[in-house]
DNA sequence: CTGAAAGCGCTTACAG
DNA sequence: CTGAAAGCGCTTACAG
């Protein structure tokens, strides 16, 4: 007889379903029932398989389950950048539900690097991931089209996405208003005094930031300050904020007001200031965006808009098992955000 | 024939090793190898079936491939919590050396729950995973002995731990030497001037804070300086420094420098000492751990202790790789921590 | 309600 | 260098 049999690395070799329907004296293919669809077994037996799994200490094999299920029970949480506290949040509320039904999240951050997006995705044609929770828009869109094909319509596609956007391929969405939100960031302002507010963008062309862009352009309009208009564009980090920063505010016209694009773009702002010696809020209101936890110990304190990130989370789970078992869902849902005012806005001096 | 195939969602079903046995006029038995140890085929072979392989666009399917091989070809990253943006780089770190290896990492983020602990080590009997690098110390020990009981020998276990460490479970270890960054510290603040030094550490109980603890009384006790001991307990988060740090400074006999445990707390205690009309580093100084981007960009920049983040998590994949090919492991890697001097501190007043 | 058997897609010891 | 065949640990349609 061939023997082909992989050495286990473990002494005492792992049990499998066979040891026991051994113990239980039955079949294994009852073993798998008790375990699958304990509602076709016998309430004898399923007590008898029960006690043998508890005696023989059995864990199911995942990878063979897997296998002969075609799924692999995991989903991709593809995030542009790991180290942005903002996910965080957002990846917890992916796991509560998503461990609540048996799915495990991989984390893939693909840095900013098309390779790494493009590896992620092929996950899903090997059957290693069901399914992936988009959370950039920084991908190549090949991806989606190629893997849009291959399904049967739109809506079969495991893939759903949240926070960020494609302005022209339509998947399911999870995310604020971002177009509301800005408004309501500018309006604030405007209803201080400001006259001259700028805005720090995150990179150009991205969706979500043309969205808040257009709200501030329409506030702006709306409040006859269109002439004001003043744009920079950074990329969501401390030193773009910084940098920008320094830019928009070494200048004798300088604004009264930014609007930045994310929280830590804001508190890069605010240490441009400092160094050019202009006070905040007495001389300058910086407002940030998503009210991450440094947002409440900084100096002075953001004022901010807050996304509900474990919501957001959760829901954008919710919609993937929902497309993973074939169901209809909801093409965009929309949570709501809401200013936070603390200490760095304040009434237009002079 | 029974039919027992699960229905595939694609239409065109994915090519598998046999479209591409096919397709080059071998056995599957042949593609296989070509694959895995090409050397053992024939040029020619080689060629048809790589040739095959686009042609047919066969992919392997990693499920199959790892029951077969009773690996998963995954490890875990065991954190605490993935907020922290302490664990991004270790774990950029980590992946660069895993991806190279083919190994993927999934990041297991505990919580403070002992239940997702478990969790996440059950995978490795359901091979689900092949190994684990720890990075809290936060989890049941109960866990580990377990598993180390089953292994042939110490050595065997694939796990290895990075910057956290256990006083009394014996693992391979990658991580800074925490007394002597915490004495580096505390020597500096007292070549400042400070004698009322107070330290603001993590959990209690912790070891890498024992260790930092026990560089700080070290320190003091060199500089005749024992008497002045002040220890207060954080849990690393801004919160508890913000907490921790009213409670210290609020007091007539209040400390002239702080050294706190994460930088977290230590932009808790600027804003503590903010709170107090407390200047920094004008009446008081504060020292930071870890160098995270936000040190550069709080008020006033952190002095700081810098680990060498990325380099951690590359060697704690390399040794956890060794530990995987049965290799012989070196039990403690100790990399070089520097003092990285901003601007929240400086010489004593008055 | 239960069992025998096929099959998921690979890998590999064996025989040639 | 190559192929036939067994087997990894499950699941499930079929037959009873």
């Amino acid at each position: 007889m061939l023997n082909t049999q992989v050495t286990s690395k473990q002494s005492p070799s792992v049990p499998t379903i066979k040891d026991v329907a051994k113990a239980a004296g039955c079949s294994t293919a009852t073993v798998s029932r008790a375990l699958a669809t304990p509602e076709k077994v016998s309430d004898a037996t399923r007590e008898r398989v029960n006690q043998a799994i508890a005696q023989v200490g059995y864990a199911p094999n995942i990878a063979a389950r897997n296998l002969r299920r075609a799924e692999s029970k995991t989903i991709v949480a593809l995030l542009p950048d790991i180290s942005n506290p903002f996910f965080s949040e957002i990846i917890s509320g992916m796991e509560d539900v998503a461990h609540q039904a048996g799915y495990q999240i991989l984390i893939g951050d693909c840095e900013h690097d098309p390779a790494r997006a493009e590896a992620y995705f092929r996950l899903l044609s090997t059957n290693q991931a069901d399914g992936i929770v988009l959370l950039t828009s920084e991908i190549p869109k090949t991806l989606i089209k190629q893997a849009d094909g291959q399904a049967d319509g739109q809506a079969d596609f495991p893939l759903v996405m949240a926070c960020e956007f494609f302005s022209d391929i339509d998947l399911p969405l999870i995310a604020i208003d971002n177009h509301q939100a800005s408004c309501q960031a500018i309006d604030y302002l405007v209803s201080l005094g400001h006259q001259r507010i700028a805005t720090l963008t995150g990179p150009a062309g991205n969706p979500i930031c043309l969205e808040r862009l257009r709200g501030y352009r329409d506030t702006l309009s709306v409040h006859g300050l269109i002439d004001q208009v003043c744009v920079a564009e950074g990329d969501f980090s401390f030193r773009s904020g910084f940098q920008q920063g320094l830019a928009l505010l070494d200048n004798a016209q300088r604004p009264t007001a930014i609007f930045c694009h994310s929280d830590e773009m804001a508190v890069g702002v605010l240490k441009a200031a400092r160094q050019l010696d202009i006070t905040v809020p007495g001389q300058l209101s910086v407002v940030g965006f998503d009210n991450i936890g440094l947002s409440e110990y900084c100096d002075p304190e953001l004022t901010t808009i807050s996304q509900p990130r474990n919501e957001i989370g959760q829901q954008a789970m919710q919609s993937l098992l929902h497309l993973l078992r074939g169901e209809r869902v909801i093409r965009r849902q929309t949570l709501s955000s809401h200013l936070i005012v603390r200490k760095s806005t304040g009434r237009v001096s002079g």
